[in-house]
DNA sequence: ACTAATCCCATTGACTCCCATCATTTCCCA
DNA sequence: TGGGAAATGATGGGAGTCAATGGGATTAGT
């Protein structure tokens, strides 16, 4: 799986547009649909968003569940929360305003990878909220466990290159 | 699996035609079906909705259960009280009254995707019963382990669109 | 013949495509 | 290694397209 790294502010227009930065549009590519799923962080002001192969699977484990069930219905209520949002063909996404009045955004949104996820925050109230917590995790001194290393599979008559997914 | 998500509120029309939602019908254009199955809720007051591919299921699910069985005779209900609505040419499909009533639809009518299936409601109701739900998720803390990554299947001889699953 | 359901067409407003501009970044070559 | 040219990603805006909607006309059913 690719991942999405890294922070990216960009403008909004006047239309409410904003570019999905190219760096997390090329991870789209791959899946089915390139776009943004996308609902109201329960724990932030900020927007939770993912490609179509995250969101398939926030789907499935909801699926897991037995039909008419509490748990089932309590979670289904993120996907009735949640916008598709297409990418345009200049690679841009439009906010719906739901989601741009949760997170408090207006003129810029930052996008920010979480390795299979991604969050949109508004630049003033992420560097108020969010960058602590890197400090927090360094004064802490966090620690982490890994996973075994995975063998990599072989992809079907390609040859592996050096830029990634090409 | 194509996904069903987010609200669209719609508008029913003199004739009691109500337009699906563009989204939620080009998740039905890939089932044999173009329309909406549909039952009244027993736990709401909305009507339950889905494509072929969940109904199918759904069947599939109650045909295990035992035959003479009370929970297979409770289940068979719904079967029984499904209406099956296709879509007219311009995408919409007509409620019957006896699913209106049951869910106090009259002027418009809001569909909210959970999935794989889909639910429809009065906007009025839906804010006073449903709302609460995704804050009652947040008060709870609702977390989710998700499935394992699943390999993604390459589609027979298509490439990946900007659209999705038109 | 009357009622009801479906098809077909027109309207409208939002949305998306397309094109132009700009700011960087990357590449190439001296 | 500096400068300039080409490529790329982000941004702005105009116009055509499409989804939602309303209503008349046609067909089916009783």
């Amino acid at each position: 799986m690719a991942l999405l790294v890294g922070r990216h502010v960009n403008r909004i227009d006047r239309k409410g547009r904003v570019s999905v930065p190219k760096p997390f549009r090329d991870v789209f590519q791959g899946q089915g649909f390139v776009g943004l799923y996308a609902y109201p962080s329960f724990k932030y002001p900020a927007i939770e968003a993912m490609g179509e192969d995250f969101m398939a699977r926030l789907v499935a484990a909801i699926d897991d569940l037995p039909l008419y069930s509490e748990e089932r219905d309590d979670l289904s209520a993120i996907v009735e929360n949640t916008h598709r949002l297409p990418c345009d063909t200049e690679g841009r996404v439009v906010l719906p305003p739901e989601l741009l009045d949760h997170a408090g955004i207006t003129g810029e949104a930052l996008f920010a990878g979480r390795g299979g996820a991604l969050q949109i925050w508004d630049p003033a109230t992420y560097a108020r909220d969010r960058e602590p917590a890197f400090e927090r995790a360094r004064a802490r001194g966090v620690t982490l466990r890994l996973p075994p290393q995975q063998p990599r599979p072989v992809p079907p008559g390609g040859t592996p290159d050096s830029t990634g997914e090409g």
